[in-house]
RNA sequence: GGGUAGGUACCGAAGUGGCCAAACGGGGCGGACUGUAAAUCCGCUGGCUUACGCCUUCGUUGGUUCGAAUCCAACCCUGCCCA
C-alpha cells in the first residue's frame, strides 16, 4: 500500500497528529512501525472510550504494523493527572495486577494477537534506582510541567498538586523511549503527555514519536469524559442488552456525537432519532457481542420497551422467599442484579410507585402479598424479575 | 520556619451551643409526560423502624457542657503570602 493511502486510511477520526508529514514519512519507510498505546489498568473495565482508541491500533496492525501495548503497572500507581482536578489515588500494587489481567483478556476483543507485543512498564520503572530517577527528572524542567492545563486548572483554583504528578508525564515520556516508539497513540487529553515523549526521545538521540490523538469519548451523562469513576461508561465486557440499554438512554444530541466516533458515520439528521438511536446500539452489540446478540436484544427491547410487553420479555426467575414487600424487592435486587439497596431506599421506591406487579403499582411497603408464578414484578425503570 | 485562610453529606456551599441527619444549588433516584431523548412539573436523596424513636455522620483524638458541626486543647491535612 502506498503510503499516501494508508495515511488517509489512518487520520479518519484522528483529532490531531503530530506531525502528519512526519507520519507519511515513517509510513514510507516500508518497515513496520512500532505503534505505542499505554493504558493504565485502573480499573478492572474497558470501556467503549479506550476501544476507540484500541480499534485504530487495529488498523495500524491491519496495515502491517506493530503495536506496542504498555501495561502501565507502575504508572497506575501513580496516577495520571490528565483531566483531573483532583488527585488520582493510588493504586495498591495488587488491584493493578488485578486489573491488568483483565485489561490483557479485553484489549484482545479489538487488536490482533499475532501483532502485539506486550509489556509492563514496570519491568523498567521499577529497577530504577533514586540516582536514575533523578537524572530522568534533570531532563525536564517544572516549567515545562506546569504548562499543561490540568495543572495550570488547579493552580488557578487553589487545589492542591503533589510533586509525584508531575512525575507521571515524564514517565510516560520514557515508555515512549524504551519501547523506541514511531508512533503514539492517545486520547486528546494525552497530548500533553505524549509530547513529554517526543522531547525525551530527542534527547536521546532517538527519532521521535509521531503523535496521533482522538477525540475522548464523552460519557453517558454527555459531559463529562467517558470513565469507569464516573459510572458514564459502556463495558466492553457487558452484557448485550446492558450495553443496549445504555446507549438507548443517551440524549440525542450525545447520539449525534458519538455517530462519528463509534460507528465511523454522520447522523443523518433526517433519521429519526429513536431508529437512529437503536442502530448505533445495536452496531455496537454486533461488534463487542455478535449479530444474533444484536438482534436478539433489539427484538428484546422492542417488546419490553416500546410494546411494553413485559410479560414476553427474558427477566430473571425469581423466587420469593420474604413476605413483605421491602424485603422480597431487596433481595430480588440482590439475588438478580447483583445490587445492594438498603431497605429505606427500596420503601422509597415502593411508595413513589416504582414498583409493579403485573402492571399494577404497588405503593404499600407494609403490604404482604401473594405471588403466583409467572407474573411480573417491575423493580425500577430497567429492572425486572418473573415470579418463579 | 513565620503569617494567614480553610477541612461539613456524591460535588459545590450554608450553618458558628439545643428548633441539625444538617439550609440551598448541582448530581443521582422515583413518578407524570415521552422515544429508557430533550424540556417541564412533582416527590425522594445516611442507616434501622409501620410508627414513637434509636443509631452512625460535619478532618482526627480528647475535653467543657444537661446538650457540640458549632466552645477548648492537641494532632493530621490543604491553599495563599513571606522566608
Amino acid at each position: 500500500m502506498q503510503p499516501d493511502e494508508a495515511l488517509s486510511i489512518l487520520k479518519q477520526g484522528a483529532a490531531q497528529i503530530i506531525s502528519e508529514a512526519e507520519l507519511r514519512q515513517k509510513l514510507a519507510l516500508g518497515r513496520p512501525l512500532r505503534v505505542k498505546l499505554g493504558v493504565d489498568p485502573t480499573s478492572p473495565d474497558l470501556h467503549l472510550g479506550h476501544a476507540l482508541i484500541l480499534q485504530k491500533l487495529r488498523q495500524f496492525q491491519d496495515l502491517g504494523h506493530q503495536a506496542v501495548l504498555i501495561i502501565g503497572d507502575f504508572t497506575s500507581m501513580i496516577g495520571d493527572p490528565s483531566g483531573r482536578s483532583a488527585t488520582r489515588p493510588q493504586l495498591s500494587r495488587e488491584q493493578v495486577e488485578a486489573n491488568a489481567e483483565t485489561y490483557r483478556a479485553q484489549a484482545f476483543k479489538v487488536l490482533d494477537p499475532a501483532r502485539t507485543q506486550l509489556v509492563a512498564n514496570g519491568d523498567w520503572f521499577s529497577k530504577m534506582g533514586f540516582e536514575e530517577i533523578i537524572r530522568l527528572n534533570s531532563m525536564v524542567t517544572l516549567q515545562q510541567m506546569l504548562q499543561r492545563e490540568d495543572f495550570r486548572n488547579r493552580i488557578d483554583h487553589a487545589q492542591p498538586i503533589h510533586a509525584h504528578e508531575i512525575q507521571y508525564p515524564i514517565m510516560q515520556g520514557w515508555d515512549s523511549v524504551m519501547v523506541k516508539a514511531d508512533v503514539e497513540l492517545g486520547g486528546t487529553d494525552q497530548l500533553f503527555n505524549n509530547l513529554v515523549g517526543r522531547d525525551l526521545q530527542k534527547q536521546q538521540g532517538q527519532p521521535q514519536q509521531v503523535v496521533l490523538v482522538l477525540p475522548i469519548i464523552e460519557g453517558l451523562d454527555g459531559s463529562m469524559k467517558m470513565s469507569k469513576s464516573l459510572g458514564n461508561y459502556v463495558g466492553l465486557t457487558e452484557p448485550a442488552s446492558e450495553m443496549f440499554g445504555k446507549l438507548m438512554s443517551i440524549s440525542d444530541e450525545l447520539m449525534a456525537r458519538y455517530y462519528p466516533l463509534l460507528l465511523g458515520q454522520t447522523l443523518d439528521p433526517k433519521a429519526h432519532p429513536l431508529e437512529a438511536k437503536k442502530h448505533l446500539a445495536s452496531a455496537i452489540v454486533e461488534k463487542y457481542h455478535s449479530r444474533a446478540a444484536a438482534q436478539k436484544t433489539i427484538e428484546e427491547w422492542n417488546a419490553r420497551f416500546s410494546e411494553k410487553r413485559l410479560a414476553d420479555a427474558d427477566l430473571p426467575a425469581f423466587h420469593p422467599e420474604d413476605l413483605d414487600l421491602v424485603s422480597i424487592v431487596t433481595s430480588a435486587y440482590t439475588t438478580s442484579f447483583a445490587l445492594t439497596k438498603s431497605r429505606a431506599d427500596v420503601r422509597r421506591l415502593i411508595e413513589q410507585g416504582s414498583v409493579q406487579l403485573d402492571g399494577e403499582k404497588l405503593r404499600d411497603p407494609k403490604a404482604t402479598l401473594q405471588f403466583k408464578p409467572g407474573q411480573v414484578l417491575r423493580l425500577d425503570k430497567t429492572r425486572a424479575v418473573r415470579i418463579a
